[in-house]
DNA sequence: TGTACATCAGTGAACGCGCGTTCACTGATGTAC
DNA sequence: TGTACATCAGTGAACGCGCGTTCACTGATGTAC
């Protein structure tokens, strides 16, 4: 047995249960990251397991298969999103803040770091329903805690408004990706910031 | 040398330019209908060549690539979702009706005989310039047609808001494919369309 | 008109490679006495 | 404390298969005389 009692990183053992999650966490870490960059047909199983320094024979003693990792890794991914959005004010101004960060010209050229969803929405749309049953629940949870800090009286109605202008913001990130025209591609972030408040604050004046 | 002057369909010969081009065209076709199903990493050649009725050997004789068929293809897609466009009544309720298909269950459902866009566009992101170049420039001539619809005396002003709201329509088709919570994706396309009006109808007001 | 030749769209096998997955094995760690 | 044994995370080679690409060849068609 192990002895839980102790600290769990005085020492990393190489053997144990902690170092196996530890294992586990950082491929889904760094495969989230990977499915990000080159896609999830781009990224083979060697691949991914290089990626966090192991060899493909270890995979399968942490995950059923790959779409098992897939719908782990993009779960995890968004439940990082989750925690990041906890972080920012309450308010209007958080709201503003989320919405401009989301649309900016840093996360649209660095898809390694910023959102799942903008990075492989029509793949998702493509995996099997065990993927995206777990897309759509770690989708909702942002949503509705976005929701509940939109119109904090009634988060439930708030729902499909807030999902709209995620999908919103998501589509104009892959679209600004995918123009070879800088300028129009910034333009269009721009834009889709001036469309996103509107649809929020009509949402949010409506809750008055 | 070919005869041109006699019709091109009397007997369909299986040498000579015109055929080949038949042929080019028919993979063309059969590609961009493959792609939008599996992907554009999901579709091997010899699939594609097989969809056209070929065996995969006669594919370089047509392309110099896979990524010249994807750029060739993605541009078809869109040349061909612009003929459609231009079918539709002018005037707000050819935008509507527009928004309106774009938007509905149908064309959610049936990704095959759907928008490149809504199919591909984070796989399109991905990809290397030429083929990011060919989408460029063929959904920008989409884009100026529905502006001059939208805002006939100015259409240039409208390109960003244009742009603006096919992204919208794109990812909100693309999280709705996405759910697995049938009724949340159709309220989030009726949200859409409420969105998308919204947007359009401000810009459209602006310009009176 | 009939025959010999040239053209070339398409075939099908093969190239090296990476895919997802399996499995016998290694060797560091923890346990028992 | 020291030694023998059990555990198991991770290795690395292999499985059959499909990938993108190349190429010698086939055979139907069109041309020349």
């Amino acid at each position: 047995m192990i002895v839980l009692t102790s600290g769990p990183e005085d020492h990393m053992a190489r053997y144990g249960k902690e170092h196996k999650l530890a294992t586990r966490q950082r491929i889904i870490e760094t495969a989230g990251r990977r499915f990000k960059r080159s896609g999830i047909d781009g990224s083979g199983v060697a691949t991914l397991m290089a990626d966090a320094g192991l060899t493909n024979g270890a995979f399968y003693a942490h995950f059923e298969s790959k779409e098992d990792l897939v719908a782990t890794a993009v779960s995890d991914q968004l439940r990082d999103q989750r925690e990041q959005l906890a972080a920012v004010a309450p308010g209007r101004a958080g709201v503003e803040q989320i919405v401009r960060a989301y649309l900016s010209p840093e996360h649209r050229d660095n898809p390694e770091e910023g959102c799942p969803s903008a990075a492989l929405l029509d793949e998702i749309g493509r995996c099997g329903d065990p993927t995206r049953q777990a897309y759509t629940d770690s989708l909702l949870a942002i949503m509705d805690d976005f929701a509940a800090r939109l119109a904090p009286h009634d988060p439930q109605s708030a729902r499909t408004t807030v999902l709209s202008v995620y999908a919103l913001m998501v589509g104009t990130v892959q679209l600004s990706r995918a123009l070879t025209d800088r300028r129009l591609a910034d333009d269009l972030l721009e834009q889709g910031i001036r469309n996103a408040l509107a649809v929020l604050d009509g949402e949010s004046a409506s809750q008055e």
